[in-house]
DNA sequence: ACAATAATGCACTGCATAGTGCAAGATACT
DNA sequence: AGTATCTTGCACTATGCAGTGCATTATTGT
């Protein structure tokens, strides 16, 4: 063998369609595209994924893999600690707006690939819902904390967070919080939740 | 005069195209296919729209006239009644699941229609949300409920009940919550509220 | 230098779709 | 009935795009 795959003009078209794929969505990107941003012959594309939809499906795990939420999040000190700090890794995660642009991908695209959204739920969301659903019933064993469903209590709190912060990117219509705000949004959202549940 | 453009055909093709496109988004409908769901002639559909631009943009202001929020809110007793009221109005307005695919279309084609992403908001997400605040600060006034920042205040409210409820749903990953799930979401949305914010 | 193989460019097919033109038929007002 | 106007169906243009074939060029290990 004199030649194998040029690795760096894989990667070159995998980063580039997802800024296309992210940017236009699916439909409306075309391999020209692809190829052009990435700087690369369209029949390079063809040569190296079998078509659009591989190169898609390619592209959404490699998209995937940028977003893996930290798992060193230090989890310890009182319930108010311990809950902000899970609370910031939520924030955290939607801070990217990569990550906004995959959600609204997810959610425009579900349909043709049923797959994304249940992976994008089971690697994406399902983590950090479980870690948050342990730690509340943790602290719930430790007489922390008192509520009678705990999976209803980590949507709340996620919720508590999530509607001030990432809605309106979802939508447009605003840009990243900034990091006072998040503060702000961080400290009502678990003070809210802890009124509610907090046993003190 | 002898004849007027058949304002049944009219609305049959506004209707068809709604369902149309609120399935399958925007790129992936054709004329024809609205053509055929409307039981007319593709000619007759540009005869009546100049473009697919301008049909789309039709049928969002026809869709957007079907999920008018009811004005007729009955709010009325005791703080918990009264935010119970409105908490139970949000939710209703997402059970359609017309409203949840019109939601995702907004997310979608956002880019491609700015109008639609902000008419949206203004129409349909604004209201409400200013009936909330201005709710909250009455019985702020009121002395029943204390907090220093109104709208974070709403948008906790809401999305205490959105995340739940409406989330899932727009991933496609369940359809609509029975009414006792319903229920128990507002209920715990509205109480742990009131535990932050109440004064009793 | 040589050989193997990948990248490139270009032409090409095939298909879906937006939008137009037009003639014939249907419809409703007078 | 007569007339104006809408509807319909069909042919047609133009465009964009997925995907393929192939000859030429560039690259890299031996």
């Amino acid at each position: 063998m004199a030649r194998t795959i040029d690795k760096q003009k894989t990667s070159a078209i995998l980063s580039s369609a997802a800024d296309v794929f992210l940017e236009r969505g699916y439909e409306r990107t075309s391999i020209d595209l692809v190829a052009q941003a990435a700087g690369v012959a369209r029949r390079t594309v063809y040569n190296q994924f079998e078509s659009k939809e591989a190169l898609f499906s390619a592209v959404t795990e490699h998209v995937w893999g940028q977003f893996r939420l930290d798992e060193a999040i230090r989890v310890k000190g009182d319930p108010a600690e311990r809950l902000t700090a899970i609370a910031k890794a939520i924030v955290a995660f939607w801070m990217d707006s990569k990550a906004i642009a995959f959600l609204r991908l997810v959610i425009a695209e579900g349909d043709r690939f049923p797959d994304l959204a249940s992976t994008f739920f089971d690697s994406g969301k399902q983590p950090v819902f479980r870690m948050l659903v342990a730690e509340l019933v943790h602290l719930r064993k430790q007489g922390a904390l008192a509520f009678p469903d705990e999976e209803l209590a980590a949507k709340q709190l996620i919720g508590l967070l999530n509607e001030p912060l990432m809605w309106p990117r979802l939508l447009r219509l605003d840009g990243p919080p900034s990091r006072k705000r998040r503060a702000a949004v961080i400290s009502a959202a678990v003070s809210t939740f802890l009124a509610a549940y907090g046993r003190n």
